[in-house]
DNA sequence: ACGAGCGCCTGTCGGC
DNA sequence: TGCCGACAGGCGCTCG
């Protein structure tokens, strides 16, 4: 589901307000309900409900694929998985199907994590590293230059997919961005990472940026029926076009899998020799 | 170190 | 129309 484009545009809705939802930033938290329990991966739902109520939202940060809430206290981090969402309503509104954790807050506006396959987890910690402590890098983090991104990639002997998507190797890459990433590089997905020539990594670590930025730009996908207004998906040139021409050459998109992931690309641009 | 399989969940879609 | 399997933006676990 979201992937690193994805969170960072509702983080950024959050911040800002979006269409007729409001910003939550700067809210103070009145009330807090865990509507399903294993949602909230820790503490336990007492002491989350008790916890929150007075502290404030003091800034909103997102890690990887992790959306990060500063508390006045604490810091709250939610992890959509596959279809969890976010959403700004009225604190009075009737309780939609699928919310699992609902905040109030003082201003009588509400926020919900939506999430219809119940993968996604909550956290109220202390430190965020708690959480976040065995990502790898931010790949639009400016620190991360391209020749650390080639050293750590070429000395992996692992192919260039389940590597990609490997939050401790890179964080924030999903299955559709991956795709992209390796369609646009002209790299065939089970290539070795060990293998790549310097200019071939350094083709993947522009890759990476580029689809990432563009996705962001276009405010995420939206895809299946989990509408988030984004439209990166009317932009994609691998991701769930198998049949369709590559829009490099023609040649229809084929589809694999790899790592129990489906896997998209062209087997002409993409060669795996 | 790496890949494969499975579990966790609900909903949609296509084929019969 | 109804049923049934395949599949879906993720990740943690076990097992070779």
């Amino acid at each position: 589901m979201p992937e690193l484009p994805e969170v960072e545009s509702i983080r950024n809705a959050l911040r800002f307000g979006r269409g007729d939802d409001p910003p939550v930033l700067g809210n103070t938290i009145s009330r807090a309900r865990v509507l399903w329990d294993r949602t909230l991966a820790d503490p336990d739902v007492a002491t989350f409900e008790h916890l929150l109520p007075g502290q404030t939202i003091q800034d909103i940060g997102r890690r990887g694929k992790f959306l990060i809430f500063h508390l006045s206290n604490n810091y709250l981090l939610f992890h959509l998985r596959m279809s969890g969402d976010m959403r700004v309503e009225s604190a009075d509104s009737p309780i939609a199907p699928h919310h699992r954790i609902l905040i109030d807050f003082t201003n009588q506006m509400r926020l919900a994590f939506n999430d219809t396959r119940k993968f996604g987890r909550a956290w109220l910690v202390l430190d965020p590293k708690e959480v976040t402590g065995r990502l790898g890098p931010e790949p639009l983090d400016p620190d991360l230059t391209e020749e650390d991104f080639n050293r750590r990639l070429v000395e992996r002997r692992r192919q260039l997919k389940p590597l990609l998507m490997d939050q401790s190797f890179l964080a924030g890459l999903g299955n559709i961005y991956t795709d992209e990433a390796l369609h646009l590089a002209r790299l065939h997905p089970l290539r070795l990472a060990s293998s790549l020539s310097p200019a071939e990594a350094s083709r993947l670590y522009t890759s990476i940026r580029s689809v990432l930025e563009e996705g962001i730009r276009r405010q995420g996908a939206s895809i299946d029926w989990v509408y988030r207004g984004g439209d990166f998906q009317r932009f994609f040139r691998a991701y769930q076009r198998t049949g369709l021409p590559c829009p490099g050459c023609g040649a229809p998109i084929e589809k694999i899998t790899v790592g129990q992931r489906s896997t998209h690309f062209c087997p002409n641009c993409q060669k795996l020799y």
